[in-house]
DNA sequence: TACCGCTACAACGTAACACTAGGTACCGGT
DNA sequence: ACCGGTACCTAGTGTTACGTTGTAGCGGTA
C-alpha cells in the first residue's frame, strides 16, 4: 500500500470499523473480507484483529463467541452505547477535517 | 486535542500543508498561525516545523531564506513539481477514503 | 540599560497506530 | 494423509504528531 494511504488510515480505520459495526454485528474475518471488497485491498488481516482487540479493551464493543461451521469459533463484535458515542465523536472530528480539506482543494489556498 | 483528531491528522496534515503551499509560498510560523485561524487550534508549532523539514528532505518543496523585519530569517517554502505530483496522489488517496466514509455514514452499513 | 514579548526555528523523547511476517487451529474435499 | 479455506492471534518495526524545551533576533518600555 502507498505510504500515504497507510498514514491516512491512522485514526480513520478505527472509525470505519466502528461504523461497520454500527450497521450490524460482525467478526474479524468478515470485516477484513468486506474491506477488501470495498477496495481496501491492502489492509492486513493482523491490523484488523489488533484493532478489534483495542476497541474491545476500551469497552466500545460487546463480544460474543459463536461456533462456526468451518474453522474456529467466531468472535462476533457489536457496538454498544459507549461505542456509539465514540462513533458520533468520530464523525464530528472527521467532518471538521473533511470540510477543511474540501475547502483547500476547491480554493487552492 | 482529542486523541481521535490527533490520529486522524497523521497523514492528512502533510497533505494539508502541501495544499497550502500549492496556493502560495509560506514559512513555518505563517502556516502555523493560518492553521490556528482555520480551527486547528491545537496543532503544536513543533509539529509543523518537523513536518516542513520532512517534506524538504524528501524534495517536495523548494526553500529560500528570506530576512525578516522581526526575528530570525524566514525559511520560505514553495511546492515544486515533485511536490505537486505528490499532492495529486494525496488527493486521489483522500478522495477514495472520503468516498468510503461518506458511504458508510449514509448507509449506516 | 535591562527586561519582556513576539517572531522564527530546531531538537528530544513519547505514545499511538498500521504494517510485515509469521503462527495456531479447525474443517471438508481429494 | 494432505491441502486449501476459514478464523484468530502475536511480536517486532516504522512513521507520525505531541509535549517540552532551547536558541536567537528584534521592538517596545520602564
Amino acid at each position: 500500500m502507498s505510504k500515504q494511504a497507510t498514514e491516512m488510515l491512522k485514526g480513520t480505520l478505527e472509525g470505519i470499523v466502528l461504523a461497520i459495526l454500527a450497521g450490524r454485528s460482525a467478526y474479524g474475518y468478515e470485516i477484513t473480507t468486506w474491506l477488501r471488497d470495498q477496495g481496501f485491498t491492502d489492509i492486513a488481516e493482523g491490523t484488523i484483529y489488533a484493532l478489534l482487540i483495542r476497541i474491545e479493551q476500551r469497552g466500545l464493543v460487546d463480544v460474543e463467541k459463536v461456533p462456526s461451521e468451518k474453522g474456529p469459533p467466531r468472535k462476533v463484535y457489536s457496538l454498544n452505547a459507549q461505542g456509539q458515542e465514540y462513533l458520533n465523536e468520530f464523525w464530528r472530528t472527521w467532518s471538521f477535517l473533511s470540510d477543511r480539506l474540501e475547502q483547500l482543494r476547491d480554493e487552492g489556498a
